[in-house]
RNA sequence: GGCGGGGUAGCUCAGCUGGUUAGAGCGCAGCACUCAUAAUGCUGAGGUCGGGGAUUCGAGCUCCCCCCCCGCUACCA
């Protein structure tokens, strides 16, 4: 358990494209703060790693709609998380970011060395390119009409319309979404990690962690074992914003985010340490462990630890600890729909109560399954657990001795049968803390306080003290040594609170660490105690109230069947982002002649099904008064069948047909997309004649 | 559809390699106490462990089928 000589801790980088939310705080730095100010406390040799993530296509997409810099963006970001964090008490040993000079020399010194050794693919390829604003365009940023179906709008990698997978070159007429130029091909080389010859030694990195949790085991388990295993990735980007990619030949070219961002922590770590950092990645005798959510266990677990392996010199994750999500009142946090609670907000509303939020979500940590955050739970758990059980214990017990004792700990023996239930209870916490079951280690730090209720119920020194001075102030001293193991046990969950008792118990935190719980002796004899102040306050009623509606009336109504939007940002640009991050820059200018060529058509939904094998599919019937057709669309997750009966909808009827899972599919629906993701059918506003021309 | 994770008391969750009466906290009911932020302590009621089948002397925990939730992936607007 202990021959490890260091730790290197590293705390997910938060994507610098919003603020923080208790959704990240619970998932991630939460946990990683405890464990961190645990081995802190056991003297323990730890760097805690965190900063943000600065780069890649979202933040330069909200600097466009902004009209700023992405480097202004990720400033502000930058800003609110880290001050959010400092004020959480989220103790890291730096917080530091991947737009940093240390960053850019660290990450190209690593690509260079894997350029250099020919560890990587290259490949050239040719790219559309924007002469107007002078990049490559993602495929994703390129517009033009499908060479299979004659939609005018597909993209570069698809069309959206007949579904076929397309290279942007395939598009006929193209355009870039950026500008609306028509981009020019242009050779350029991109730099491929071979995931596939690395994918033996992934395995066997990963047999060698069977006691990782089993969400993560599992599904790294999952992307080795299913398909055809890992594929080439590419490490390099056509975008200006982002690392350079360091070697000849790749001018206007940045690392992919995903591969500068874990190497930020080892810049992080060498700005911390510019002499000494190279122990806490390099030597075989530190542990580094990986604290992160769900959503980032393939790239910690697999894409990190194989760049790591080939570049050869660094020691590989011990354990990545990843947590679920946690949801909130009976909906997944999202940032895009505002269904959260922010850090910064939450801070401002909840002066001086850091701690209660720290103590709610560790006991309700998704650590095995997704979780579920409530207002009148935070409430419940605040006023019961903290105020009640372990705030009341530390209040009652100081009062008492302030009253009978003078405020000095009385004479006592050392009680043998508490000392055991003490150190018991030292051990499930530390026990717990080792294999990251940080809610029960919270748990039975509440037991301890528990405890400490008993035994003033037990012994009644209210009662005893009218006759028997002795046993009362043998009772009150057993209850002071308990007030002072709390103290010692609970500061990684709640540092706050930890910091408020050793001063009221006039103790000196830096005096005592975590070998010394369990003791009976840390307030010594006629030792006099400092000023007893509540530790926590109830919450009211009224306030969660008000959280609650503020909630709701700051967030869009979810749609019927629920949203299938993403918790954390996603980095990747794609069909899927996060919907409503923005609308949609606007296409090119086209001719009347254009839009004449497309015949639009009302008609009415006759008949709908789900269509076997497919989640989105929806099989439609449309009477268009000359014709009844079938008519394909991927809808299924926005509306149920029966609920599309009878309303009149505006086709696209001169569409050429296209199979989709077999059935043939002629036409298409009309349907208006809003900036949270919901889909609104675009009908005549009065029933109109089924085949009347749109127009 | 494929893969991974999960479905345990009203609620939030524990349950190790299968073994006697399935646990905790909250909530609820009753009792005790009054030092304490009407806080605390004790006692109690509450579960066909998602459904069905199989293996076993014995299954919440193993195997098969099905249903539901979460994630990835596929199909896709």
């Amino acid at each position: 358990m202990s021959e490890w000589k260091r730790y290197t801790i590293t705390a997910a980088l938060p994507y610098a494209n919003g603020p923080v939310h208790i959704g990240h705080l619970a998932g991630c730095y939460l946990p990683a703060d405890i464990y961190v100010r645990y081995l802190r406390a056991r003297r323990r040799d730890v760097v805690f790693i965190c900063g943000s993530d600065e780069h890649g296509v979202p933040i330069t997409i909200t600097a466009r709609r902004e009209g700023v810099t992405p480097q202004q963006v990720v400033d502000k970001y930058h800003r609110i998380m880290g001050d959010a964090f400092a004020e959480f008490g989220i103790s890291f040993s730096i917080y530091s970011r991947t737009s940093s000079q240390t960053h850019k020399e660290t990450a190209q010194g690593f690509f260079k060395k894997l350029y250099d050794e020919g560890k990587f693919i290259e490949q050239e390829t040719e790219q559309y390119y924007d002469e107007e604003v002078k990049q490559f365009l993602a495929d994703r940023y390129i517009q033009g009409t499908c060479p299979v179906c004659g939609n005018e709008n597909a993209y570069g990698d698809q069309c959206e319309n007949c579904g076929s997978s397309l290279s942007p070159t395939d598009l006929i007429h193209p355009h870039s979404m950026l500008s609306g130029s028509k981009p020019v091909l242009k050779k350029t080389k991109n730099w491929f990690l071979p995931l596939d010859k690395l994918q033996p030694q992934i395995a066997g990195y990963l047999e060698q962690h069977k006691d990782w949790k089993i969400n993560v085991y599992g599904q790294c388990k999952s992307w080795l074992e299913s398909g055809d295993g890992l594929q080439p990735r590419s490490m390099t980007r056509d975008l200006d914003w982002g690392v350079p990619v360091p070697v000849p030949g790749a001018e206007g070219k940045v690392l992919y985010v995903w591969f500068d961002a874990p190497i930020g922590y080892i810049s992080a770590t060498k700005d911390l340490l510019p002499h000494t950092w190279e122990t806490y990645w390099k030597d075989k005798d530190t542990r580094l462990i990986h604290f992160i959510g769900k959503d980032n266990i393939v790239f910690h677990c697999i894409i990190f630890p194989a760049m790591l392996m080939d570049h050869g010199e660094f020691i590989l994750a011990d354990n990545v600890p990843a947590n679920e999500f946690l949801n909130l009142e009976g909906q997944k946090l999202s940032t895009s729909r505002n269904w959260a609670v922010w850090l910064h907000e939450y801070l401002e509303e909840f002066k001086d109560k850091q701690d209660e939020l720290r103590y709610v979500l560790t006991s309700i940590a998704p650590e095995t399954k997704d979780s579920e955050f409530t207002w009148k739970d935070y409430q419940t758990r605040v006023n019961s657990e903290l105020v009640g059980i372990f705030g009341n214990l530390v209040n009652r017990v100081l009062v008492l001795t302030d009253k009978y004792f003078d405020n000095q700990v009385p004479e006592a023996r050392e009680c043998g049968e508490l000392k055991t239930f003490t150190t018991d209870q030292k051990n499930k916490i530390t026990d717990a803390l080792e294999n990251f079951r940080f809610r029960e280690g919270l748990s039975e730090l509440i037991n301890l306080a528990r405890h400490g209720n008993q035994l003033l119920s037990e012994k009644e020194p209210w009662k005893t003290i009218k006759d028997n001075r002795e046993y009362t102030g043998a009772t009150l001293y057993d209850c002071l040594q308990i007030i002072a193991n709390l103290a010692i046990l609970c500061e990684p969950f709640l540092p706050f609170t930890s910091k408020k008792i050793f001063d009221m118990l006039n103790l000196d935190p830096a005096s005592l660490s975590w070998e010394d719980a369990g003791r009976q002796d840390l307030l010594k004899p006629g030792h006099k105690l400092g000023q007893a102040a509540l530790l926590y306050q109830k919450i009211e009623e009224e306030q969660i109230e008000k959280q609650v509606e503020k909630l709701h009336s700051q967030s869009p109504q979810t749609p019927k069947g629920g949203l299938n939007t993403k918790t954390m940002e996603n980095k990747e640009p794609s069909s899927d982002t996060a919907p409503g991050s923005a609308l949609k820059p606007l296409s090119p200018e086209i001719v009347f002649d254009d839009f004449a060529r497309i015949d639009l058509r009302a008609g009415t939904i006759l008949s709908a099904e789900k269509v076997e094998k497919a989640d989105k599919l929806l099989k439609l019937t449309v009477d268009l008064g000359f014709e009844v057709r079938t008519i394909v669309s991927g809808i299924a997750e926005h509306f149920k069948p029966e609920d599309l009966i009878g309303i009149q909808v505006s086709v696209v009827a001169n569409l050429a047909p296209r199979k989709l899972r077999g059935i043939e599919s002629k036409g298409m629906i009309l349907l208006a997309e809003d900036t949270v993701g919901r889909l609104h059918f675009v009908s005549p506003k009065d029933l109109t004649e089924n085949g009347s021309i749109i127009k």
